[in-house]
DNA sequence: ACCTGAACACCGTTCAAGT
DNA sequence: ACCTGAACACCGTTCAAGT
């Protein structure tokens, strides 16, 4: 398998392309396709060789904050209870949800469905099971019961009681 | 004021509009308005007469099942304590948005921030009162963010675990 | 009063033709 | 290998012309 270099004139489009969706994002929550291609000035061919569907596009754009959001989990985990952590990393999500909706727009794609590794679910899942062992959190609760209830973060309505909602779902993970 | 008759045509119009689209959402999920003008057999400028939005046209639609979701709250009311009722209610909410989701799509429209009256809301408003009396359900909460919380419903994969989400919202609204 | 349907604007997606 | 952009299919919405 020889090394196959990329054209440099590839490598540049990809990367505008990322750019210039993250910037549309900025200011509008909506991405036409046509437009990210307009935009970042290449034909929609480029666009769509790229990246296949608009999900695929979301993904690239929010990579780095959903591993951030992923890499939250294991380290309140070394520093607090579970239970503490888990609500912790709630407030997390709730955090990225008010800056960029587009964080839960992503996960909400259906990758729960494929069953494909969900990082984000994998991290819910490392959160629950800490819980379990720890006997603060219910243990008939999974990853995908918790993604279902953060989906309200995704409506506009929620800025403002994210973080009551969220307590108001804390309370019916933990253990009475 | 004189009474101003309908003609008759326009009557039968707008049934018919109704009609076809309960028909087109029971087979497919989603509801183009030119596909709606065309199965009516009117022309689109009709089915914008009659339904401004896609929103007033789903309303409409759901209208008699809402009506019996909202109704079925005072019921529940007289006949079991507040929580209970409460509890008995989201059962009903679960098994409407499982045969058709579109009764949560309608309400999830925006009416809430509206403001105006959402007659969901006020039958959450009753049970959550009505447990806030009793000292069963927590003062804190309100019908908005049931409302959100609910939310989940209207997403594909809530259907087999939906009654066990509920159960998990249930208990934190609950008072410890 | 009410209706029709052509027309406009917009979007997603594909693919023949180019370099 | 990669790119462009015309082209196709589809949808929402408006409005001039009809009855």
């Amino acid at each position: 398998m020889p090394e196959r270099r990329t054209r440099a004139d590839a490598v540049s489009n990809r990367a505008r392309i990322v750019q210039v969706a993250r910037e549309l994002l900025a200011s509008s929550s909506e991405l036409p396709m046509n437009a990210v291609a307009k935009a970042a000035g290449v034909g929609q061919g480029t666009l769509y060789r790229n990246f296949a569907t608009r999900e695929a596009l979301l993904a690239e754009v929010y990579r780095a904050d959903v591993d951030r959001l992923v890499a939250s989990a294991p380290e309140l985990l070394a520093e607090h209870d579970a239970a503490t952590a888990f609500r912790l990393w709630l407030d997390n999500v709730a955090d990225y949800a008010r800056v960029k909706r587009g964080v839960l727009a992503a996960l909400e794609g259906g990758e729960l469905a494929a069953g494909h590794h969900d990082p984000i679910a994998e991290a819910i899942d490392r959160l629950l099971a800490a819980g379990r062992a720890e006997g603060t959190l219910r243990a008939d609760v999974g990853a995908s019961d918790v993604l279902l209830l953060l989906g309200f973060l995704s409506r506009p309505e929620a800025a403002d009681r994210a973080h009551h909602v969220l307590d108001l779902i804390f309370t019916g993970l933990r253990v009475r």
